[in-house]
DNA sequence: CACACTTACGATATTCGTAAGGATT
DNA sequence: AATCCTTACGAATATCGTAAGTGTG
């Protein structure tokens, strides 16, 4: 028994005839005899009674026919089901971004996947760069955008480099001046993301030679948070630059660092031994495009 | 998308290896790799990486893999379960047949039938003549047993030729005699079935040229209330030759009656234009052999 | 005799298995 | 080197369509 069989059978089954069947199914009369031939040979026993003149179901053949439907009905959702799959026309993506891409960069990238690619749906784990990469290795999501990542079977394709600036705040003895030395941004508190932090592990990395140290005198969990503490005083810190704009729009004043060490390659992080999909390849391709333009 | 390179995928996703799956379906690395391949076209995307060394799922196989076990396992139920009902392993056959041969032969037949065909079920309607001839012509049932029908559209397959026998209570005036002339008969009160039973329709058609008259003055709808009814001395009555034994062991005594006439085929009967199932058939079969030596 | 299904038969496709190729461990 | 999947290719198989056969209304 095959699909084409039943397909066959359904036909008859419907049209009552043999003529009118092979005509729905595009074949001729004798190639459509030859597949209820098969099928009744594979069932052992008939499904049609042929009066020449008039063909009908055998009771075992009525007791078919609903099966018979159900079958190539599922049959068929499946297959289409698939096909949709891999031409995008349904399915789902899980990426984790680091914060500041996911503010500055995504939204626009996801505004063209989904022009692009409107069935599919995007689940986005906005989360600090530490946990992108958790999620990445654990499988939680099939694409990571972060920093870098240190483990072998993280595999890496970078977008753009970020690099650290200071924010300060304003009104500050910095107002003039267009670049910053460390020293003089750590005579003031210095506002810290929560502890793992990538930012704050380049930091304290990047001063490692240096006589400098990092005070941190508060910590918050979001960027925006800091923005706005910096922007009222409170102190100073340094976050992406692609942080720019919202930092300026919270009221903070954004310096360049001068040290050139501060510069960090951002980019897509997957997991080398695991596939991903076609709906994440196309999101992959259009991140390519889009974040490697981060302005 | 064909069964067997769905069946190709599911063994080649269940044991992660092409030579294990082909050895699994009984056939060469090469025609597996073809299938898949045929697969992969007919869905549009790749449902295995292979990466020379080791096979695993792509996202759409992994969403593929449960969808392609239900489909199988759905294809080979319906699949056996045809083949069963063919092959007599299961099957449901709903037969009508009249009292006296539902109550004297069929039980006999029935048991033969259960021991060639365990699996298969078997709903006896016992109806009146009138009933089985409706119910086989409405396609209630797939056969009946009863006397000679006259709908055209009904075919009939004689068993045997029933002839009725009088029933007289014990200790009257019959007692001596072996053989009873219906003017002596109906000298008696008479006892018939309910209005529309063929018994009744019979004796009154037989009576039609005689100058003698049926009163019935009382009626009951079973048999053995009939014979029960003369048994205590309430009147006589006509029946079936079959029932003689259940007659006797009621406690009336049976009769010949004087009256060639009286003899009417019993066989089967069916619609010329439904079909009948393998399980009727093969009851049909039974019936005919057994049915055909009443005692 | 016209219609509808089956069978026959030659041609075309498809599928199969063996064997060679290519890649990875 | 050994293993495993893919590709190549000739052979076996299956399927198809045309056309003839058969039986019914």
């Amino acid at each position: 028994m095959n699909v084409k069989q039943l397909r066959s059978f359904l036909a008859v089954a419907e049209t009552l005839s043999f003529v009118i069947a092979s005509e729905r199914l595009h074949t001729s009369q004798s190639a459509l005899s030859m597949a209820i031939k098969g099928l009744e040979e594979s069932l052992g026993g008939k499904v049609f009674v042929r009066t020449t003149r008039s063909v009908q179901l055998t009771p075992e053949g009525e007791s078919l026919l609903p099966l018979a439907r159900k079958l190539l009905a599922d049959w068929d959702s499946v297959h289409h089901e698939l096909q949709q799959r891999f031409s995008l026309g349904i399915g789902k993506v899980s990426i984790a971004a680091m914060p500041s891409f996911a503010i500055n960069v995504l939204p626009r990238a996801l505004k063209q996947f989904r022009a692009l690619h409107p069935k599919i749906s995007v689940q986005v784990h906005d989360v600090i760069n530490e946990d992108v990469i958790d999620m990445v290795q654990i499988g939680e999501v099939e694409l990571g955008i972060g920093f870098k990542p240190y483990p072998a079977s993280l595999a890496f394709e970078p977008l753009f480099n970020d690099q650290f600036v200071a924010i300060v705040p304003p009104g500050s003895g910095f107002e003039d001046e267009e670049r910053v030395e460390w020293e003089a941004l750590l005579q003031h508190p210095f506002i810290s993301l929560q502890k793992p932090s990538a930012v704050h592990a380049y930091l304290e990395d990047s001063l490692r030679d240096s006589p400098l140290v990092l005070k941190t005198e508060l910590e918050a969990h979001q960027l925006s948070t800091v923005g706005k503490m910096v922007a009222t005083g409170l102190g100073v810190s340094v976050v992406p630059a692609l942080c720019t704009p919202q930092m300026e729009a919270l009221g903070a004043k954004v310096l360049k660092l001068k040290d050139a060490r501060l510069e960090q390659p951002v980019g897509l992080i997957w997991h080398r031994e695991r596939e991903r999909s076609a709906a994440t390849h196309a999101l992959y391709n259009v991140l390519k495009s889009v974040g490697s333009q981060p302005d």
